[in-house]
DNA sequence: CGATCAATCTAACGTCTGTTAGATTGATCG
DNA sequence: CGATCAATCTAACAGACGTTAGATTGATCG
């Protein structure tokens, strides 16, 4: 006769999904694998962190089965396991911000263009896009936007945006997007456009947000 | 001028949530919110902790803002700070079901009366409730039933069952749900029920999960 | 008032966790 | 083959966490 499992034993296995989530690092890199698969020089170096440290984290992250790997060559590539993973992590940061006054007064104080957040609903927004009302671009890193980018976006990065200002229409509105509310490169693409003359306005959302409610993605590569 | 809140201090706020959520006892006690608003007592008997273990959990999750209180005489109720945050549980348990296997294999093995799962969907089980070709049970305690149910479901607390196996008609199809996917009260009602003679599956789904997918709630006090 | 009881607070303990830095593995490439 | 580089492993430390048990608060009630 097999000895059943306790009720606990169940509790302690979701446990360690909460363990995953409990470091700001982890946190850190698990949004930066919702923009796409990366290798673990790259998520250390773009959160800021020793590629020693990126790996521990990194093992528990795959501990928990929320990531997992695939060798080439030299470079082990990460990913998420999941789209569940993706939405978890929004779930995650939205309870948060509905209930931490502390973390809705810091991302305030961060923006460094208030007001240039869209008003506009999703829905419309697609439809605008898809007629040519606006354009909306895409701020993050090529790789990402590759990896995955909302309908109609034209990929910007913000590294390049000064240089490529000329293809960019003067007369139409612009709608720029990044990783997601914690991100601040979309508030730096409007500051350079709106420097420049430009009608910009940016929008939280990142793809992780934008597909969580259901809407559809693009990829370019195949 | 302020100096700004750093990128990883918004991730640190986040992660106070995933710490919340980092511990096996602490996600018993929200689950056992989820049913609910309860004294301190009474959550820590149906953890089965010592009652200033449990008032040292709440602690936490009332400093992560997911639990609120409210004093009444001698005792301090404790609930959830919000809806969300029993979707963020559903959410919690649902991405620990799919990526580890462990949890899904002792799951099965706990179950007593394995086949017991109502095959329907949400909807049509709702649709025949509605027009009473099958009977849904409530087999948690009355407390909780009464802070929250499923459209027609009829309160049959477990304790009670047998005593009322009476007021069940013989020729119907019974559902018994519970607590969630996590609770065993509703196999035991079915393993009861089978027993003398009734028709019987079980669902899954507490009043969380049924909440998470947009169907409605039904309160009996107002 | 003093007794009772729910709940929290405090101190103590062993354990786990995040971080750092050095050593090691494993694949690539001249 | 040795050099190089990505990534992991290991050891070590300080700090945080879960648990236990005794002391304390705060409300009720005879």
């Amino acid at each position: 006769m097999k000895a059943k499992p306790t009720k606990s034993y169940l509790y302690e296995h979701v446990a360690r999904i909460g363990k995953a989530l409990s470091s700001p690092k982890r946190l850190e890199l698990l949004e930066l694998l919702a923009q796409g698969e990366k290798p673990v020089e790259t998520l250390s170096a773009q959160a800021d962190i020793d590629m020693r440290l990126a790996s521990a984290h990194l093992k528990a992250l795959r501990e928990a089965r929320l990531v997992e790997t695939r060798r080439d060559g030299k470079y082990i590539h990460y990913r998420l396991s999941g789209p569940d993973v993706s939405q978890l992590w929004v779930t995650l940061r939205e309870t948060a911000e509905e209930h931490l006054v502390e973390l809705r007064v810091a991302l305030e104080q961060m923006a460094s263009e208030p007001d240039s957040l869209c008003s506009e609903s999703r829905e419309s927004l697609l439809q605008k896009a898809k007629q040519g009302d606006v354009i909306v671009i895409d701020v993050r890193p090529p790789a990402e936007y590759e990896a995955g980018h909302l309908p109609f976006a034209r990929s910007m990065p913000l590294g390049e945006l000064e240089k490529r200002l000329a293809d960019l229409p003067a007369d139409c509105a612009i709608v720029a997007y990044c990783r997601g509310p914690f991100c601040l490169m979309s508030d730096e693409a409007v500051k350079l456009l709106r420097a420049n003359g430009f009608t910009a306005q940016k929008i939280s959302d990142g793809v992780s947000e934008w597909a969580a409610c259901g809407l559809p993605i693009e990829t370019s590569k195949n």
